[in-house]
DNA sequence: AACTACTCCTGGAGGC
DNA sequence: TGCCTCCAGGAGTAGT
């Protein structure tokens, strides 16, 4: 799903959007995606306005000026839209339903209706996503903090900081390691994939394996990558494959196309159980 | 510590 | 057209 960069491209859309907005009526088609903190309903949320919209790793946070805020974590295939009363929309997250198609879906789960005559469909078609209702200086009781590592966006991530945590794990694999959002929080299977490619390391080599200057390559690979997606717009999925003329992926869903540097053929295998893209000239397993 | 397997779900693609 | 299988932008838990 939306990894770190859908979500923030999201954020930044919907503070613009929603800050200042009254939820004036609120809608819960599938309860399913209310999970925890029993007791809660979404009906607490509506003539709140919204006072911001803020991130955490992959979960969006929608502060409300009652003292509760909405925590949305889109999973694998949660989609937000946005659209308002000219019908123009806002999308972010999983491409399916196809942004622009009649809403609500048949996986809508929640409808907000806002002051502005706009209206905010969170659908997902797999149903994996979550939304909480809590108090907002209580999102402890709903954000894992302590299986959340180190933000990609600013300052705390640094090559030094990467080092560190890489060499607690030594004998871990850099694909499962980059995946582990108690290591870093917000890279997923496309962008893990990205990063690799741009530090030229094959998915499977160790942390422990790793010189300071393949660790120095590889923070400045996901730095890079985060910061192109964040602007010139995130990665295109669909169904798995990369949208032909995208920015992003340059190598995730490019099987058998040739590698962006080299032209090398790309190619597929499995790392734990994820779909797993490497150039096998440019990212070899030996040092 | 690190790995695998399994779970939650639906839908799109491709084979026949 | 139908039927089948496989796979998917995440993450928690259990078992080895």
């Amino acid at each position: 799903m939306p990894e770190l960069p859908e979500v923030e491209t999201l954020r930044r859309g919907l503070a613009h959007a929603l800050t200042g907005r009254q939820i004036v009526k609120a809608e819960l088609l599938k309860p399913k995606i209310l999970s925890g903190l029993p007791g809660r309903t979404l009906l607490e949320v509506v003539g709140a306005a919204v006072v911001g919209v803020r991130r955490r790793a992959k979960y969006l946070i929608v502060d409300l000026s009652n003292g509760l805020s909405l925590v949305i974590h889109l999973s694998l295939a949660g989609q937000i839209v946005l659209e308002n009363s000219a019908g123009e929309h806002l999308a972010g997250g999983h491409p399916v339903p196809a942004y622009g198609s009649p809403l609500p879906h048949r996986q809508t789960s929640v409808i907000l209706d806002l002051d502005d005559d706009s209206v905010l469909y969170l659908t997902d078609i797999r149903q994996f996503a979550h939304l909480w209702i809590a108090p907002t200086d209580q999102l402890s009781e709903v954000i894992p903090e302590a299986r959340l590592g180190v933000e990609l966006v600013g300052p705390a991530f640094t090559a030094a900081e990467l080092a560190r945590r890489l060499r607690r794990r030594p004998r871990g694999k850099l694909k499962p390691l980059l995946l582990d959002q108690a290591l870093l929080a917000g890279l997923g299977n496309i962008y893990v994939d990205e990063s690799l490619w741009g530090a030229r390391l094959h998915p499977l080599r160790t942390a422990g394996s790793l010189s300071d200057e393949e660790i120095g390559r590889l923070h400045a690979a996901i730095r890079e990558v985060v910061d192109l997606a964040l602007a010139k717009g995130v990665a295109q999925i669909v169904n798995g494959k990369a949208v032909p003329g995208a920015t992003l992926p340059r190598i995730h869903g490019r099987e058998g196309k040739p590698c962006p540097l080299c032209g090398q053929p790309i190619e597929k295998f499995r790392v734990v159980g994820r779909g797993t893209y490497v150039c096998p000239s440019c990212q070899r397993i030996e040092a």
